[in-house]
Formats: C-alpha cells, structure tokens, sequence
DNA sequence: TATATGCTTTGATTTAAGTCAAATTTCGTC
DNA sequence: GACGAAATTTGACTTAAATCAAAGCATATA
C-alpha cells in the first residue's frame, strides 16, 4: 500500500516496525485541499491531527481586526493539530492550505488506542512536540527581545543554514506571508529589505536573495538596530 | 516515604502505580535552591528535568543587552525543563527561583527507562507539553497582535477566571515580573495601570486589584487600543 | 496580447512604547 | 521603628513600526 509508505518516511513515526505502520495506515483519512482551503478553525473540536504529504500548510491566528500572526507553515512530512489529541477539546489556532496539497488525518481515538499499545510511538511524540516547544520559545523571545530586521536577519541565517550555508537563499513563501511570520506586516518588511539591501548586506532578485555579508546579519541578530 | 506522597500530587504522575511512584521517588534529587539562584541556563546541557515542590521558578530568555523576557512562571506541582529530555541536547531559555523554593530533580536516563515502561507516563507527558505548546501559541498571538493594555487586561481576566470569577485579584508576582511576562518593561506597565485606573476600569491597591468594569476590560482585548 | 488580480514597494503621517533620569514609595532587616 | 535597597511611579524625549494611500510590478487567464 502507498501510505505505508508514506508513513515509514515522516519523523513522527521513524522507527516503527512495518507491522505497526500498517495499523496506522488503516486509521488516516487522506484529504485532497485546494490553495486556501480551511482544514479547522481555532475554536473547532480537534478530532485528530494532521501530517502533510504535499504541499504546505499554514497555522494562524487572527486578531479581531484580521490581522494575521502565522505560527508554523508545515511542508511534507510534519504532523501539526496534535496539541488537542492530548491536551484535549478544541484547536488553539486556523489551519489552511497555502497552495493545493495532501494531507493525512490521524482520528484520535484510534491514535491513542495505538499510542497505548505502542510506547516508542509515544517517544516519538514527545519528541516531536519538545522540538516544536522549543521553535516556539524562540519565536517568543525574537518577537519580544528583537526589532524586525534582527528577526528578518534570524530569518535569512536559518534558511542558509538549512541549506548547509549557502549563499543564496530562497524564499518559498511570499513577502507577505513571511511578515506574517515574523510577527509584521508587508511595508515594514519591505523597508527593511530595501534598507539591507542598500547597505549591501543583501542583495533582492525577488525571491532569490543572496547574503553579501553574513557577519553583518549576525551582528542584527545579536546587537539589534542600527539599520 | 514523603517524596512518594508528593509525586502521587502531581499531574504529571497522576494515575500512576504505587510502585512506580516508589521506583520514580529513587532517581529523584531534591534541591534547596535560595531567592534568585540559577537553576540552570540557556545552553546547558539538559540532564533531565524538573518538578517545583516549594516556591516559584521563572523561566526566561535575555537579550544581549540584558532585556528579558519571562516565558513562564511554575509553581508547585508544576514540571518544567522536559524539552531538552526528549529533544535533546540544551535548554532554550534560564530558570531562576523566584523565591525560597524546593525542586525535584529527575535525570534524563532513568526518566526515559522508565517512560519505556510505562506508557501510561508518556501520555500524561505528552498532555503536558501539549498543554504548553497551547500556552505559547496564546501568548505568540498576544505578544504580535495585541498592544500592552489588551494583554493586561487579557492577564487580569486570567486571574479573575482562575479564582472563579472573583471581582478582586491579587498580583503573585512583583509589577516588574508582571511586565517582563507581558513582554514590556516596568514603566509602561505602570503607565497603563494608571490609565486603567484613571478611567475607572479598576482600582489599584498595591499588589491587590479590583476590577471595576469587566466589561471594559474585555473590550480592550478585544478591540484593542483607546485607553 | 490585454486585462484584471494579487503582490510589493514607496511616501507621508501617526502612534505606541521604549529610553533616560529622577522622584517616590514599599519592604526587608538590623 | 529606622535605615538602605529595591520596586514603582512620573516626566520629557526618541524611535521603531503601524497606518493610510497610492503607485508599480508580476502573473495568470481569458
């Protein structure tokens, strides 16, 4: 079966013996999402979580005047909605799909059913939830200890870093998507481009950027300011 | 054995076998830790974690420059450091005793032996993070979307709720602390204190607040702005 | 190719909140 | 109860970033 598969390659369930792939496969439910489909809202029941096979998948919240902060945007492989699988009732955010993508559903109950006969399942679990708590420390100390060129800077030096330091790196969500992210809006995030560029720390072909000096965003990360 | 009384207490450890809780009372080390002290630091090597039996633990990041940010304040009964157990390797942020306080102390190893054994433990784990992680996304949304006076008031409808309603709230922690938790520094707290006060929405008698329009209070973390 | 739609940039302005400095209150301890 | 240290408040000032408005680019689709 193709979701076997599937499953044997996603973190979550590395390790698993087949035997026991082959029980989760017969409890997913595979979604087909057009670009900006809704999977759940914050304030839904959570019946279950998620992984992504295709595409990408954003979480968010929205403030009542609509403004958006993006928490996560998920690609394949990474689970997302576990939170209430185990801390219980509703989703604390949205989820929707950023461009036409698969995703797989894990229904809750039968998860934990299998969890319970399968504790390495479980260590794969906290292990994950534990990376995630750590992502989110750090996007709470940027967003309250950082102005947004250093977040922005931050920013940039992952994506080299997950390209083991290349120079060029490329942005895979829109400008205005990666604002969200990085707790702004479109403007301010331009200016800030525009600024890093002008001083040729970066240089902009629009998604392309190429990091001209990386010292220089290191030290925007560390020391703040001064743009 | 007291130790084995005090862990039958903790959610953590609810549900668990009394011979388990005897097993897990032997790999505990209690500390004694005075006001201030460092329990450990950002970057540490994480060698297991830690339950709060007396007194409160803050849990923060700094900023180069010294600015911090409180991610979490626990208090008895409350577990804290599991990240680097399950994710691995260091802390992401400090912790400090707020106060006189008394912690366990559970390493790493004997913790994930016993996890090993006992699913029933991995899930009260895997609530807990989840549990956390559902924190932060709360307190990511307030720190982007809200301004300082909807989080104040977000906060003190929390203590409100959490003594079921009740029209009087008392501070646990000093202003300054209040502050670095909302992600802002003393002297703007104490500016929209006033403000707050100033318009009637409540009354301030030194670390004791009545709340005076809920209705109001709420409309800030609403609405935001205006005051 | 033309046109509409959505992204991105630029400019002018406003504003919330941070900084620096100093006064004042509160608190712990001798 | 009195002293010194710490926490809190107040004031004047600065600043980063949001808002509002409009123009420029792309991109995809008819």
């Amino acid at each position: 079966m193709e979701i076997v598969k599937y499953l044997s390659k996603i973190p979550l369930f590395e390790g698993l013996p087949e035997d026991q792939l082959i029980d989760l496969s017969k409890i997913t439910v595979t979604l087909d999402l057009g670009k900006g489909q809704v999977i759940f809202s914050e304030g839904d029941e959570g019946r279950g979580f998620y992984v992504v096979l295709q595409g990408r998948v954003k979480i968010y919240k929205l403030s009542p005047d609509g403004k958006e902060q993006t928490l996560h945007i998920f690609g394949s492989g990474e689970p997302f909605g576990e939170v209430p699988v185990f801390a219980g009732k509703h989703f604390p955010a949205n989820a929707e799909a950023l461009e036409k993508s698969k995703v797989l559903f894990f229904p809750r109950i039968s998860l934990i059913r299998l969890i319970e006969k399968n504790p390495s399942l479980a260590m794969n679990m906290l292990a994950i939830l534990a990376r995630r708590l750590r992502q989110f420390t750090v996007q709470i100390e940027h967003l309250s200890l950082k102005e947004v060129p250093g977040r922005l800077a931050a920013y940039l030096l992952y994506l080299s870093d997950r390209e083991n330091g290349s120079q060029e790196v490329r942005l895979d969500i829109t400008k205005g998507q990666l604002a969200s992210l990085l707790g702004t809006i479109p403007e301010t995030l331009s200016r800030i481009f525009a600024k890093m560029s002008k001083q040729g720390i970066i240089e902009i072909m629009g998604p392309n950027i190429k990091i001209l000096s990386r010292t220089a965003l290191e030290e925007l990360v560390e020391y703040g300011g001064g743009l």
